[in-house]
DNA sequence: TTATAATTGACAAATATTGTCAAATCAAAT
DNA sequence: ATTTGATTTGACAATATTTGTCAATTATAA
């Protein structure tokens, strides 16, 4: 069903596709193995200029992976929140009102 | 229309309804005045905890006050994002999928 | 085994958040 | 106009969180 990979999961299969070790693209990051290895396992978040590089890096798609970083973000937000999701929908409705609203400067 | 209130407006709303001045509220809170300030025009984000304790010395709903509270850590989170809506639908996507699955344990 | 890669965990450095304090501003009442 | 009390502002201190290093350990395979 391909669900959803987290950018963890993105970021090893593609470093792996390219046969790349975490090593090498850690070394263009300009950080220790360390901190990729625990990215990639979805111990530590990146940042977000990281994750902008690493979509160059292993020529991946940044808007999908940007999306997906923040979503997770977003979620490790209000991870034990009971009322996170109603928090998420209530977000969501502000942003809409926005959009219809504002249309002026 | 009575559209969204900030976690700012409502607690200085109902603080002045009380007559309860910035200085007693603060002391409750056990932080300097200043703060609470800044938390009511919006300049700072009070801690959940302390959303907590407001609502129960201003009489508010302890939800409503949350579900207000986290949807704009939300939003901050993504506000100067071009991706953030993306994203927001995203994490909700997510949540809902989670629902639906992980009914047992 | 040795050699290389990845992982782990303790800790250090950097950054962000939360707070204090004192001075400035504001408003109401003399 | 001056006093008084409330709020606001901004510089900075304290604290917490995030991001990183490093060295030791584990895993893999040659």
């Amino acid at each position: 069903m391909k669900n959803n990979n987290s950018v963890g999961e993105i970021l090893r299969k593609h470093r792996e596709e390219k046969g790349l070790l975490l090593r090498q693209v850690a070394a263009l990051l300009d950080i220790d193995t360390a901190i990729l290895s625990k990215i990639e396992r979805g111990e530590r978040k990146a940042k977000k200029e990281q994750i902008v590089q690493l979509a160059k890096i292993l020529d991946l798609n940044q808007e999908n992976l940007i999306v997906q970083y923040l979503s997770e973000k977003i979620l490790s937000e209000i991870q034990d929140e009971v009322l996170g999701e109603k928090a998420l929908k209530v977000a969501e409705q502000k942003i809409k009102y926005n959009n219809t609203k504002n249309k002026e400067v």
